[in-house]
DNA sequence: CGCTTGATTGAGTGCACTCAATCGGGGTGG
DNA sequence: CCACCCCGATTGAGTGCACTCAATCAAGCG
């Protein structure tokens, strides 16, 4: 048993290692830069600190784990984990398994606005305003954990780490969507399609699998909605992308990719990145 | 002085109001559905309580200014409250003013990935990685409020209310990202242009602001990134817009733009709406 | 086997892009 | 004060990329 203010301290001394610095006056101008320059030399030590990725993920996975101690389910292809519009009550975080995000506008348009996989979290988008503001469904076969909101609330109070970790997550998700829009809008479709793919091999890199053979669990039109793009123009990018050997397609199935060489395919996007849209300025 | 027990039910009675609901058992299916459906028609308590927008903005910014007491600081128009890639250590809270996001990719494409008005956050995209993830620019005068993130993480251990409120701030933000990214992927220009018009008269209406009379503080040029068009074609939409009646110019410059009848833009919207990409399904 | 669903490919079109000229306002300096 | 310039915005002409429509093909399944 503590005092309140042992406590308060105890809490504190929790926290250092996640908060960015102290910031010991107020910053004489505006920019976010730290008054005394030589500490931008000093290397970030907050939870960020410099594990690779993947160690990262796994610590974070571990955490929540251990603060929540959440039941988890088994998903298959198809299941919706929520609907847009629901009360919201109950954030996910993915062991395995993939899963697209749509959102539906009042008009009836539909769009898959983000792709999730192991370490993501589902349902944060719920937060604002009680109900949720897509669907979320299952495009495999996976794993998550259930962590209603309520129990994630309490834990983030009692255990700032954890109240760290779940800001970081929510800021991952924000850097993401943004990059999905810089891409629709500053990318021609056939760098925007590679663009897709050294992404999603990225993406798979980072979490352990195998990054040079992808298999897509996506229609072309669901690839297509995602992209900003019709069905026959991912067919033709793709094809156009096999044809210049920048991919190769699997034995089982057109929707299983080989990339043979990903910084090929990365420059391809860069030299394919034509400006599209009004240059700043 | 209270011990360890009474803390934590003190905390817990303190987050009562934001939490969702407290769960009673383990949903029985995966769906995020409370178990007794009876529940769905009990309306959400939460903080986000039936209050209107506005007022909710302005307790959420009452809620900050007591429990952080930021120091605030002026902007002129240009001024750049943090730059891509710098350390991260700030937040900031936007009192007044129209403030645009510019990401930059590795190849030098930029893209303005987000606007940001009165009641708004900045900064929350650089917690991932301890590093910013955009350029914040002013375009306009106005007022930020600065909030040192370490701050702010010991204001959200001590003040649960506060650390609702800092969630909430981020799941609208990935929310208003994917509206953009929907935007973007499902509508033709023209409509484009006209749903950019609308919300942007939402977004000053809910914050008791004219609606009618929009001023744009960007270039043709800054409205083209960020809608993902060339500037001509923004100008082209606006003049076609002009011309159907749907909007007007105003008398100081053709960034000041009159809505006559929202209502019949946003029809407008709906009734271009052609699906531009994939269906699903 | 026929049906369905998904993917590919072709032909033709149109929307939005590129390039280019013009216009207008605000600031500056002769 | 006016001429000039610069920047932003508008408008026109022409082109090409991505869309639409349509046919074909392949695979899975009852």
């Amino acid at each position: 048993m503590q005092n309140e203010r042992s406590h308060q301290i105890s809490q504190r001394e929790r926290l250092a290692p996640f908060a960015a610095r102290a910031v010991p006056g107020l910053p004489s101008n505006l920019i976010d830069e730290p008054a005394d320059l030589s500490d931008s030399f000093t290397p970030f030590m907050g939870f960020q600190a410099m594990q690779d990725p993947q160690q990262r993920m796994l610590e974070m996975m571990r955490t929540v784990r251990e603060l929540v101690q959440p039941t988890s389910k088994v998903v298959r292809p198809g299941d919706v984990l929520y609907h847009s519009g629901l009360p919201f009550n109950t954030v996910f975080l993915i062991n395995s398994g993939a899963y697209k995000l749509v959102s539906r506008s009042l008009d009836g348009r539909e769009q898959i606005v983000s792709l999730k996989f192991r370490g993501d979290w589902l349902g944060f988008s719920g937060i604002a305003f009680g109900r949720h503001a897509c669907d979320a469904v299952a495009m495999d076969t996976g794993n998550v954990s259930i962590i209603p909101y309520a129990t994630l609330l309490e834990g983030c109070v009692r255990h700032p780490e954890l109240m760290a970790v779940v800001h970081e997550a929510m800021s991952t998700e924000i850097r993401r969507e943004r990059e999905s829009l810089m891409s629709v809008c500053t990318l021609a479709s056939q760098a925007r399609v590679a663009e897709f793919l050294c992404a999603w091999a990225r993406s798979m890199a980072q979490r352990g699998l195998r990054a040079d053979e992808l298999t897509l669990r996506m229609t072309r039109a669901d690839l297509g909605n995602y992209l900003g793009m019709t069905l026959e123009t991912v067919s033709r990018c793709l094809s156009r992308l096999n044809r210049e050997q920048l991919i190769r397609f699997g034995e089982r199935g057109r929707r299983q990719i080989t990339i043979p060489d990903l910084a090929r395919l990365e420059k391809y996007v860069i030299s394919g990145s034509s400006a599209r849209t009004a240059r700043l300025q």
